[in-house]
RNA sequence: GGAUGGGUAUGCCCAGCGGCGAGGGCAGCGGACUGUAAAUCCGUUACAAAGAAACACCGCAGGUUCGAGUCCUGCCCCAUCCA
């Protein structure tokens, strides 16, 4: 299913099979918690501006519209309208997100829906049956996000209860993946890595995980508070543990920055909620940093977001006008500030598999970085 | 000429109806955001700076009161209506 094609030190270029098509790494995903991008944008246009993998949440479809309804009217992919690869988040993020609104126990953990309050309860088990429903891709296994701040008997309490119900998610994952009524039957599970910033616990945690033969390996827990030092060390400490034969996911992480630095240390697959978000407050992503355009010195800026960008905002439209549609809260401003940010990170990763390819991946990322920290336009 | 309703810090809109060193919203400007409770959130524009010391202020000027943005009188301006 996985195949590294280049390896350039640590960093890897390879191929990732699925059912859906293949996805080509290292790979950025877009995030759409809710089926939905934020920001008015459409499959389609996913497709325009070079999506390969699309990102869901378990807890969020299955609190609305729910889960059940998308099996009964043929899976996520038909759902939403797109076949290619879709990776479902387990709803172990929501346990760090919405810590406010819920109780952990050994059995799972009991929410408060941020909608109407209504009591949820989400163990392994139902995170995968979830998945199972929405028939997504990937699955993720059920963990708990903890804090990266978190003390060590915490954390360690944590991991091993995050153990446990990985052994759960795999043992349901088996059972529906073989259901006949199961609509994508070879759905594919990607464990958690976790432990906070304490490397021993992440190594031994990685150690353990990885014998349990999963489709793929992600490392969580991280970009939720500690330094990009802490965070950089804990991957080069984890990933040596992980299966070499599969891919490793590196979850919600990170800036332009970041992604450079984890596909040098090792990772395959990323995912984050920056171009989406910053894009929708104004904040664009370029080859010479970011750029926030509500400042007033873009207001007479004719020039488009980055020269020579073939997104679909850049090739018609100006900074001066996007800027006004923003200030105007016109729905199109945020739409193609959107479509500019997932372009510019879809196309650096096309940048970052050629460089691999090339054998010149420690050259890009020098010559990459040093653009970013260049003085903004 | 008359009637009524208004003029509140910095551009606009407004709250306050005797204890006010006057509150909010919008706009403007700036910032934050990492497996999305986020088209969100935060900051922001007299002076001073924790000193019973100092003192800008509610269209303007007086007055009543221990105390006035608030009550009274006059004036100015705005809106609507009537002549």
């Amino acid at each position: 299913m996985f195949r590294v094609l280049k390896q350039e030190g640590r960093a890897k270029r390879g191929e990732f099979r699925t059912v859906h098509g293949v996805i080509q790494t290292p790979v950025f995903m877009n995030v759409g918690t809710v089926a939905a991008i934020k920001g008015a944008v459409s499959t389609e246009d996913l497709e325009r501006i070079h999506t390969q993998v699309e990102l869901s949440n378990t807890y969020h479809l299955h609190v609305r519209p729910g889960d059940k309804i998308i099996k009964q009217l043929g899976g996520l992919h038909k759902f939403m309208s797109w076949d290619r690869p879709i990776l479902t988040d387990s709803g172990g993020f929501q346990v760090f997100s919405l810590a406010g609104l819920r109780k952990i126990k050994e059995e799972g953990v009991y929410f408060h829906s941020h909608i109407d309050g209504r009591k949820i309860f989400m163990g392994p088990e139902e995170s995968m049956q979830i998945q199972s429903n929405l028939a997504s891709t990937i699955a993720m296994a059920f963990d708990e996000c903890a804090p990266s701040l978190a003390d060590r008997s915490y954390v360690q309490a944590s991991v091993e209860r995050t153990s446990r119900w990985l052994e759960r998610c795999k043992a349901e994952m088996d059972r529906l993946n073989v259901r006949e009524d199961t609509i994508n039957k070879n759905q594919l599970l990607f464990g958690i890595n976790q432990g906070a910033i304490y490397a021993d616990i992440r190594t031994a945690h990685a150690k353990q995980i990885a014998r349990l033969g999963l489709d793929g390996y992600a490392i969580g827990g991280l970009a939720v508070g500690e330094s990009h030092e802490e965070m950089y060390y804990i991957i080069e400490e984890t990933v040596p543990f992980l299966p070499e034969d599969k891919p490793v996911y590196l979850m919600g992480v990170g800036t332009p920055a970041n992604i450079l630095e984890g596909v040098e240390r090792g990772i395959d697959f990323f995912d984050c909620v920056y171009p989406s978000r910053n894009g929708r407050h104004g904040h664009l992503y370029t080859n010479h940093g970011k750029i926030n355009l509500f400042n007033a010195k873009y207001e007479l800026d004719d020039r488009p977001i980055e020269e020579g960008c073939g997104c679909p905002a850049c090739r018609r439209y100006s900074r001066a006008y996007i800027r006004h549609l923003l200030k105007a809260k016109e729905m199109l401003g945020m739409r193609l500030c959107v479509l500019h940010n997932l372009y510019f990170y879809n196309t650096m990763m096309e940048e970052i598999r050629d460089a691999l390819d090339a054998g010149e991946f420690a050259a890009y990322k020098k010559r990459k970085l040093a653009g970013f920290a260049g003085i903004q336009q």
